[in-house]
DNA sequence: ACTTTATATGAGCATATACGCATATAGTTG
DNA sequence: CAACTATATGCGTATATGCTCATATAAAGT
């Protein structure tokens, strides 16, 4: 059989939206911000240097795409990354764009 | 040391850029299609069920983020999947997806 | 109950981009 | 060189989404 089944149009439009949901740089930043353990929104905002409105509104897109999740303790909300996936995801593409960055400096190089 | 130092924000945004190119249904179409090997335009076209204008403006945007590459032929040109790390993104994203689709898929049951 | 603090949200604006239509370019054949 | 084929691109439009400002909600303290 084919390795790969293609994929029906619903499932390529879950896909593509998780990618959406990736690929803005703030949302890139709260994750990373995340990466070593739950925060609040406050720490959030500090650690982004986004305005608090901004990194909530960002916050509640990536716990609706099932990236983070909440936990409520008193005023404060604590985020943390919920799957497991993420980090894999974000290594991969970092090294994928190292290896390009790579080869352009050395053209640049070669050229210049 | 810390696993990971905070990436500066030119790196965010490459990054950034490198999931909103993969985040649009069609493209992810055209990147399926290119699994199994290269393919000239207008095979991608009849795979995909695109027009030609816009499957093309799809191949550079996808070939210009050097996920593709192009090889002319006569008239014809064929793309490729360029970068290795794109099937295992795809394949990370999907299990992710169906982890989550299936958790729902319970509780609909659990519920309903 | 009133105030204060932490977080979320509604409205409006600005920008980005996907798509369709028409046309341009490049390469081939007669 | 003219006609044809395969692919690319300029342009206009529609839609989506990120950001800011102001305000709403929610929980805690006095």
């Amino acid at each position: 059989m084919p390795k790969h089944l293609p994929l029906p149009d619903a499932a390529l439009q879950l896909v593509a939206h998780r990618f959406a949901v990736l690929a803005e740089p703030m949302r890139l930043r709260l994750i990373q911000a995340l990466f070593d353990g739950e925060r609040n929104v406050s720490e959030l905002v500090s650690a982004t240097g986004g305005t608090q409105a901004n990194v909530s509104r960002h916050l509640q897109t990536l716990t609706a795409a099932h990236i983070l999740s909440r936990r409520k303790e008193g005023l404060q909300v604590f985020y943390r990354i919920a799957d497991p996936t993420i980090p894999k995801l974000c290594e991969l593409v970092c090294g994928s764009l190292e290896k390009t960055l790579a080869r352009q400096a050395a053209h640049f190089e070669a050229a210049g």
